[in-house]
DNA sequence: CCAAACCCTTACGTAAACGTTAGAGTAAGG
DNA sequence: CCTTACTCTAACGTTTACGTAAGGGTTTGG
């Protein structure tokens, strides 16, 4: 990894990090990630590690974690100290969080069928069967598409509100 | 869709829809769902297009909209009057989320080769270059792996707090 | 008519992930 | 030494999507 050793403070981490300085100390305060050391004056002091736990941490929320998660499983990381028990920890939190992300994918990509299916339904109609079902396109009941097949996406939306 | 035009008060509704009460009541609070009527003593009373509504508000937010983005929606959308005009407002909203969802679906696949390829790594080792890289499992620098394909997602892990 | 089961409105509570002052000290250049 | 730019701690504010009472009326079965 990047390792020059150098240490600076916490403004400069939160710029390489696109962090607010804000939310380095908010970590902190959870326990996810400490300053390497402290200037005589108790100016936080970060070395590029920080940069790399908290690029791990964007990771981990990306996958769904939320920061509390994170801390539970970072204590639980450390409670065993043997090499082994520790990867294990961190390989089942891994496989849980992947058919988790896995269930996810496949939900969206049904939403991006139903969004796709909505849109094409729209653009063929361009008003038709909406708000009044009667004085709308022209060039639908033209079999441009049946009532039947309407996508529940549209069809719902398409009714006053009574 | 289902139209027996048989109103039920809001418990029912809430049974069939799997929310709470209270969560139908903050919809409405939002002015994203409305009772048919009311009953004479001031029950609200709904038919199934509630159902059919609340299913639409679920899907929605699937695709990551928050509730007071539907609520705009729903503005903009009886906003024009004409048939087409909003349709044209619901099709570029959705349009506009499928790019979403698409670069969403892009994102969590490259999480999932991330973890994929983190957690074949952890298998293979077993505990090795953690903690301590010295005393850690025998069956590497076996060339199971070299440390430099390590997986980012471990090696930024695999170091203790310092 | 009575009780159990619902429902009403109003309003404060909650968790997550920070944002935003406030008042005071520190680092670094001139 | 002085000023300007950072940083410190402490603590209250914010948004989202509801949860959870509190103190009532309403329906319905018996």
């Amino acid at each position: 990894m990047s390792d020059t050793a150098a240490t600076f403070r916490i403004g400069e981490l939160a710029k390489r990090a696109d962090k607010t300085v804000r939310t380095i100390h908010f970590y902190e305060e959870l326990g996810l990630l400490q300053p390497a050391s402290r200037s005589p004056g108790g100016f936080r002091m970060y070395t590029n590690k920080a940069l790399d736990r908290i690029h791990w941490i964007e990771r981990l929320q990306e996958l769904g974690f939320s920061l509390t998660d994170i801390k539970q499983f970072l204590a639980d990381f450390h409670a065993h100290d043997t090499g082994p028990q520790s990867m294990e920890a961190l390989r089942s939190f891994y496989a849980e969080k992947l058919t988790e992300t896995q269930s996810a994918i496949a939900r969206l990509q049904a939403l991006e069928a139903e969004l796709n299916a909505s849109i094409s339904y729209l653009q063929a109609c361009g008003g038709c069967a909406v708000i009044e079902p009667v004085h709308a396109c022209a060039q639908c009941d033209d079999a441009q598409h049946s009532n039947s097949d309407t996508p529940r996406m549209v069809a719902t939306i398409a009714t006053r509100p009574s």
